[in-house]
DNA sequence: TTAAATCATAGTAAAAAGGTATGAATAGTG
DNA sequence: CACTATTCATACCTTTTTACTATGATTTAA
């Protein structure tokens, strides 16, 4: 159980992103550069996080990525399952696959570990942690 | 970022384990049968919750598995890292391996986590989960 | 028109996950 | 003692995921 890299990569980008805010988009390369990162791999990630509505593009020359919002407003949970996905330990926590679910012992366990990731990551936002 | 199968097989396991907690041994095919599992699979992961000292094994004729403990006294944390390897959501967590640990800003926020995550699954036994 | 950026899609090598297979060692039972 | 039932030890295998890399198209400022 381990967080990807993806998710690890992209949560910097976005403080750094967050600490770089003006009005002027900032490229790519840039982010790369300063955090030790292939550029190829961040637009990978950098195109979930616009698909996710946390980040705005601008193309052509002088382009780059902005955040979409303030800070304060993009929720640290918002960009984890942007990059994660949906942020269920176990595959039977939000869709009930499982048919022995209703007498399952260990699933209330799952569900609370669940529950107490989720708080942590939705009660904290970009700008608590840039 | 998901629960491995090792760690959701053997928690069940060890649960149906404590239920049947009588002094006699009890073999590895009866939970496999009972919780709809591979033997062979079953038995890798007894071979890490024996060696992690959590389960005693009766050998030959007879033979199977017993809880090395009470209940009570079986932490779901030490099932867990038994069958998970160390809880770390993120190598630098407990190892510092990452130059640039001391003025990462995301480093609090997986210490955090992980620390949120080893709460949960520390402050239950399997006595709570049976 | 050109250069600099994002966008889109495909490919790929290594690691991890999730098992199977084979046989040895051990111990109760007739 | 021989037989059977169990764990123990190791090796192997297939699929999926991870973590990238590559190629080229599209867009836009200058």
């Amino acid at each position: 159980m381990k967080i990807s890299t993806k998710v690890r990569y992209g949560m910097r980008a976005m403080v750094e992103l967050a600490r770089q805010s003006g009005d002027k988009p900032v490229m790519l390369s840039v982010i790369a550069m300063n955090q030790g990162l292939s550029d190829k791999y961040l637009e990978q990630i950098f195109t979930m996080l616009r698909t996710a509505g946390l980040v705005k593009s601008v193309r052509g020359s002088k382009g780059g990525y902005i955040l979409a919002g303030d800070p304060e407003k993009i929720r640290v949970l918002d960009i984890f399952t942007a990059l994660n996905g949906p942020l269920e330990l176990v595959d039977c926590v939000d869709s009930q696959n499982c048919d022995r679910c209703d007498n399952c012992p260990t699933y209330p366990l799952w569900l609370e570990l669940t529950g107490a990731v989720k708080d942590v990551l939705g009660s904290k936002t970009l700008a608590d942690i840039s």
